[in-house]
RNA sequence: GCCCGGGUGGUGGAACUGGUAGACGCGCCGGACUCAAAAUCCGGUUCCCGCAAGGGAGUGAGGGUUCGAGUCCCUCCCCGGGCACCA
């Protein structure tokens, strides 16, 4: 048999699993159902080294799954709408679609090349007509149920994209996630999904998912959940008592039990009450206010730095505070947020730091009404303590004093407990060509019309320019924008923005249950059999945007009706993988060090790339190409090609007749293995994997090399399930060789279940200590009582050296593993 | 500031529940094979002292619990990530 060449067996390989259809899979098969998903891909071209890290996880998983039984889900698609392709238009004149279909056709074929196996009969790209469709079915659903709106608010609009950007998409220096440019805010009237409405269920809901941690707590603190309570302070008239002929101002606190300790209040300037609760003497100073603070970007005003007496300004107007009835200031300031709770602050200096030093720049009151510590040398006091200065609330604990107030609101008939969450709802248009059209016409008589699900999909038209106008071309183009309305047939306008891509990926994961569907975006049926996800696999890029809108986007479809009532939740189980990076930067395009996969498997082929990607680095974490052991990693391969293959040197012949002690020693190797991978593989251990298989071949070597040679039966029942651990990882050389040994396919092999029996050791290494410090390793048998092993312990010569003729004063026994000396 | 990870040889990492620290790979050193080289096979490789036997030190720092700590607890330092004027 001729040497190992992979150039030569893996496209064999990869042909036949598609002939064969080796992993399609029908929605009656018969075989339980397991579900591995990878996130799909943006067709951005070949695939670059950390796609095929991310798939080559994936497949892992998909193989292993099949050799234990299951029927699995495998599906590939194409994340394919979005900017670059657009950019690359503007740049080219290509036409976006041309181009991300060349890109699916180049990323595909790298898939197949890495040997990754999917049911390509279910592959779908977003752009589809029939997705495209489906996402604007939905979004009518969405609609028609409130949770779609369009909406005059405050923006981020990112010029070097050329179109807003959801909050999600900014990052916390105030960057466009994509292109790097300082985000600006507009007020402009967008399309927003209500994800507001589902901000309890999706930070409840995180509890339930087997997910890192890392991901349920980004989520979460992206939710942000604050309980609190909402109470309106009453207009005080010129005497300082409540009006009632004018509404007061809501407030949201967290701390209602401070309430005593409020000596003033601030509004946000964007508040839509600051004109008229700004007294005539004010209004000068106060519109000044307003202009500066406009003036200032909105990262300057975020970041928490500048003077504080820059930062309000009073508006001349008092308030009432309900809880000691004093009429206390009424200031607007910067750092309150239209945005967030009612848009006005009660202040409390006393128990919150920033209230401290807006009272000393504006020379207010403060009343501490918590008892700090005695060792307390700070100014805001936030932490826990007795109730001071607070009348009714004094003595009462945090806790106490909180519950109390809120009561206290409550029986008023001023306020009451109010949860505030920091999600704010997610922005979906985007001014673009290259994405799903909005399914809505603007009518003069009848206004914003949704169309009928009939007149779906709404394409994007081809003959359009790609100019940088800024502007999308859908814009002048005259036969997209000029429509019928579908309600009273006059002229109306199409929406020209388009969805963000996000919406896409919302929902792709479902679709591939039922991939043809072309009544439905999928069946209840299909969904119930595949859905949640068993195992979804993802860069940690993703684990605020797209993992969260993938939640919301199930929760709701299953609250319409159109998913099944019990499916809550997409990803049951998720696994974020390390990005690989380049001399410890981030591997891109524009910085121009992407590694391509292609020399690699060229020159070592697909398997040897797998397995160094398997064995450089536990997969949740990053990992630099530079470290990535290529050569050893092929030369293993080689290895276990001449030991398979039979032309690996020996010493003597294989035997046969009765088995040796050397045998029935690799025999229980060979049980272990098969234990080992097995929970190697359940706990994503794969560098481990790798290295027990090759310690397993280094022992086979030696085995072979021994001067009475290997048994003939042991050493092929070895290496044959050294072939079937390994086949999930290296698919391509261990079919080749199980082929050549057993004439049969071995990724419809079952897994092998090691032998329980041979798994029980009889003798084991007894480590014998000192005062805890290693003296001595004895052989002894496995069932070793205590008093035995104690008793061999201290007849060591070594030990005796230590005990220096001195009785031990305690011993430790472990058997058979330890024993411990103290003396 | 708050919340998650992480810090182990020259190097990537291993040690899953407190019990032989450094598996496996890379690199390096040596041996076999060869005219020679490559490839291959075998062996060595944490540091310090020692010819060796052996001894000592050692998992970011310091303390603690324990017969025994990389692993548990406390204090701190450093690196990566998330949130952050959210009331």
């Amino acid at each position: 048999m001729d040497g190992y060449d992979p150039a030569a067996i893996e496209p064999k390989w990869q042909q036949r699993w598609i002939d064969d259809a080796t992993y399609d899979i029908d929605n009656d098969d018969p075989r339980p159902p397991y579900y591995v998903l990878s996130m799909y891909p943006y067709p951005s071209g070949p695939a670059h080294i950390g796609h095929v890290r991310n798939y080559t996880f994936g497949d892992l998983l998909v193989r292993y799954r099949t050799m234990q039984g299951d029927g699995v889900l495998s599906p590939i698609g194409f994340d394919s709408f979005g900017l670059p392709a657009e950019n690359a238009a503007i740049k080219t004149g290509t036409h976006p679609r041309v181009h991300t279909d060349a890109n699916i056709e180049r990323l595909s074929s790298s898939l197949r090349r890495i040997g990754a196996v999917y049911d390509w009969r279910r592959t779908l790209s977003s752009h589809d007509p029939d997705y495209i469709r489906f996402t604007q079915w939905i979004f009518l659903k969405f609609y028609e149920a409130g949770l779609v709106y369009r909406a005059t608010a405050p923006v981020n609009w990112c010029p070097g994209c050329q179109t807003v950007l959801a909050n999600e998409q900014v990052l916390a220096d105030g960057t466009c996630e994509r292109s790097g440019d300082m985000a600006q805010v507009r007020e402009l009237e967008q399309w927003f999904y209500r994800i507001t409405a589902y901000a309890e269920e999706l930070l409840d809901g995180l509890d339930g998912l087997d997910w890192p941690n890392r991901v349920k707590t980004m989520q979460r603190n992206w939710i942000g959940r604050s309980e609190g309570a909402e109470f309106t302070l009453p207009i005080a008239d010129e005497n300082g008592q409540p009006r009632h002929d004018i509404g007061g101002i809501p407030v949201f606190t967290t701390r209602p039990d401070t309430s005593f300790g409020m000596t003033f209040a601030v509004m946000s300037p964007e508040h839509t009450r600051v004109s008229e609760l700004t007294a005539d003497h004010r209004r000068a100073e106060v519109e000044a206010f307003i202009d500066a603070v406009a003036e200032r970007s909105e990262i300057e005003r975020l970041s928490a730095g500048g003077p504080a007496d820059k930062r309000g300004v009073d508006t001349g107007t008092r308030v009432v505070n309900p809880f000691s009835g004093e009429a206390i200031p009424l200031f607007l300031a910067d750092y309150v947020l239209t945005t967030y709770g009612t848009g006005a602050i009660m202040a409390v200096p006393g128990e919150d730091q920033r209230d401290w030093d807006f009272a000393i720049a504006y020379g207010l009151p403060i009343i501490r009404t918590v008892q700090p510590p005695d060792d307390f040398d700070g100014e805001a006091y936030t932490g826990d303590g007795p109730s001071i200065n607070s009348d009714w609330l004094n003595g009462l604990l945090m806790d106490e004093a909180k519950a109390a107030s809120i009561n206290w609101l409550e029986e008023q008939g001023i306020g009451e407990r109010k949860t505030n969450y920091r999600l704010r709802d997610w922005l979906l248009s985007r001014q673009r060509y290259w994405g799903c059209p909005i399914p809505v016409v603007y009518c003069e008589s009848c206004g914003t019309v949704p169309l009928p699900y009939d007149d779906l999909p709404v394409g994007l038209p081809d003959d359009v320019a790609f100019m940088p106008t800024g502007r999308s071309p859908l814009v002048d183009h005259p036969g997209f924008l000029h429509t019928e309305c579908p309600g009273c047939g006059g002229p109306a306008r199409r929406e020209t923005d388009t969805m963000d891509t996000f919406v896409d990926s919302s929902w792709y994961f479902l679709r591939f249950a039922d991939p043809r569907n072309q009544e439905l975006p999928f069946s209840q049926e299909a969904l119930e059999r595949w859905l949640p996800v068993d195992q979804y696999i993802g860069g940690v890029e993703h684990a605020i945007l797209h993992l969260m809108y993938a939640r919301f986007f199930t929760r709701a479809l299953s609250d319409l009706g159109v998913a099944p009532t019990g499916l809550r939740e997409p990803f049951q189980r998720l696994f974020t993988q390390g990005m690989v990076r380049m001399g410890g930067g981030k591997m891109s395009k524009s910085r121009g060090n992407l590694v391509a996969p292609e020399n690699i498997i060229e020159a070592h082929g697909a398997d040897a790339l797998r397995l160094s990607i398997l064995q450089v680095k536990p997969p949740a974490e990053d990992v630099d190409w530079e470290d990535f052991g290529l050569e050893g990693c092929a030369r293993f391969l080689g290895r276990l090609w001449r030991l398979a293959a039979g032309t690996a040197e020996r010493a003597n012949p294989a035997r046969s007749g009765p088995a040796t002690e050397a045998d029935h020693a690799i025999d229980a190797a060979t049980h272990r293995l098969i234990d080992r991978i097995t929970s190697e593989f359940d706990r994503w251990s794969y560098n481990t994997a790798v290295a027990g298989c090759m310690e397993f071949t280094n022992e086979l070597y030696r085995y072979m090399q021994a001067d009475d040679g290997p048994h003939h039966d042991t050493l092929a029942f070895a290496i044959d399930t050294l072939l079937l651990v390994m086949a999930p990882m290296v698919p391509h050389i261990c079919a080749e060789l199980w082929e050549v040994r057993r004439g049969e396919n071995i990724h419809a092999e079952q897994w092998p279940t090691a032998d329980e029996a041979k798994l029980v050791l009889d003798t084991v290494t007894m480590v014998v200590q000192v005062n805890g410090k290693v003296r001595d390793r004895i052989e002894v048998a496995a069932d070793i009582a205590d008093a035995e092993a104690e008793a061999l312990a201290l007849a060591s010569a070594r030990v005796q050296a230590h005990l220096d003729g001195d009785a031990p004063r305690r011993v430790i026994a472990r058997p058979p593993k330890l024993v411990n000396v103290v003396v």
